[in-house]
DNA sequence: AACCTGACCAACCGCGACCAG
DNA sequence: TCTGGTCGCGGTTGGTCAGGT
């Protein structure tokens, strides 16, 4: 069966609504509600077809429409729910009142489809990052595993600690070291949590001269840390690297060691 | 100032589902 | 069961505007 084109009858309207025409529905929908909108805009008035008329009407001039910028929690709820149900655009929004199937399918297509790209891009470059880590441990003797926790004897003195964070976006491999350096100047905005002093307070570090590196070390309480050391070298070297996961994406930190005195070869 | 390009979003279109006769 | 009318959904289009050249 070919049906006809909506409003090909003569004489209908199509194109941009006129204020004049937006108050004619709405008032006569005020007074009488939308039981048939196919006979509608006859008697309304309304040089339009009545699908055109439902359409400006739900997503348009309901009196409960929401407007401005969809909120951070309403895109990720956008996003979960697209993860589930597909393209399901009326079934997206009923879970956000005042929210439009249209309106949300417009955002999907112009923000958040590009923004999730950009994650999982970031995201298989990371991956790419951890595979390269792995391999190098495994192929070092002397390397220390997440499975067996470091212990090594520290010199006797001040002792401090420091990270640099890093987004990373791309990843290159240092020829002087035996790390991999990640930059992050093609980040534009990607949220890393801080850290605070207590992250380092969770590792023993009591009057002995022997220090033992936990297996996993806690970020604000929240985010686990594998043991930044991956081998002798990197203790000598003072340098390591750690990675946690959140929200899917994982973020690897740079950590550097600063002793006054000249660290010695720990021992495993 | 004029033109180009891309982003945004309102509106249109076609199709399937549903329902009544 | 079949047929035609209506509604709702999802894909697509096209107008507008802002920013760049």
């Amino acid at each position: 069966m070919v049906r006809a084109p909506c409003c090909e009858k003569m004489g209908l309207k199509k194109g941009p609504w006129t204020s004049e025409e937006d108050q004619i529905l709405i008032s006569y929908i005020q007074k009488n509600g939308h039981g048939n909108w196919r006979a509608l805009p006859k008697q309304a008035g309304l040089l339009r077809c009545g699908k055109s008329c439902r359409l400006r009407w739900i997503n348009y001039l309901r009196p409960d429409i929401k407007r401005g910028n969809f909120t951070k929690e309403e895109e990720e709820t956008i996003i979960n729910m697209h993860e589930k149900l597909g393209n399901r655009w009326s079934a997206i929004a009923a879970m956000l009142p005042g929210r439009t199937d249209n309106e949300i399918k417009n955002v999907w297509h112009t923000h958040l489809k590009k923004k999730l790209q950009k994650t999982e891009q970031i995201s298989s470059e990371t991956k790419k990052c951890s595979k390269r880590k792995i391999k190098r441990s495994d192929s070092n003797s002397s390397t220390i595993t997440q499975s067996e926790p470091a212990s090594f004897n520290f010199p006797e003195n001040e002792t401090s600690v420091s990270t640099s964070s890093s987004d990373i976006s791309s990843v290159e491999e240092s020829k002087n070291m035996d790390t991999i350096t990640v930059k992050s100047e093609d980040i534009e905005s990607l949220e890393t949590p801080e850290i605070d002093e207590s992250f380092w307070s969770e590792a023993t570090m009591d009057d002995s001269p022997t220090i033992t590196m936990p297996p996993s070390l806690t970020i604000s309480n929240e985010f686990p840390v594998q043991n930044p050391f991956q081998s002798v070298e990197n203790f000598q070297q003072g340098y390591g690297f750690s990675s946690f996961v959140d929200d899917g994406m994982d973020f690897w930190y740079d950590v550097f060691i600063r002793t006054e005195q000249s660290t010695e070869l720990p021992e495993f």
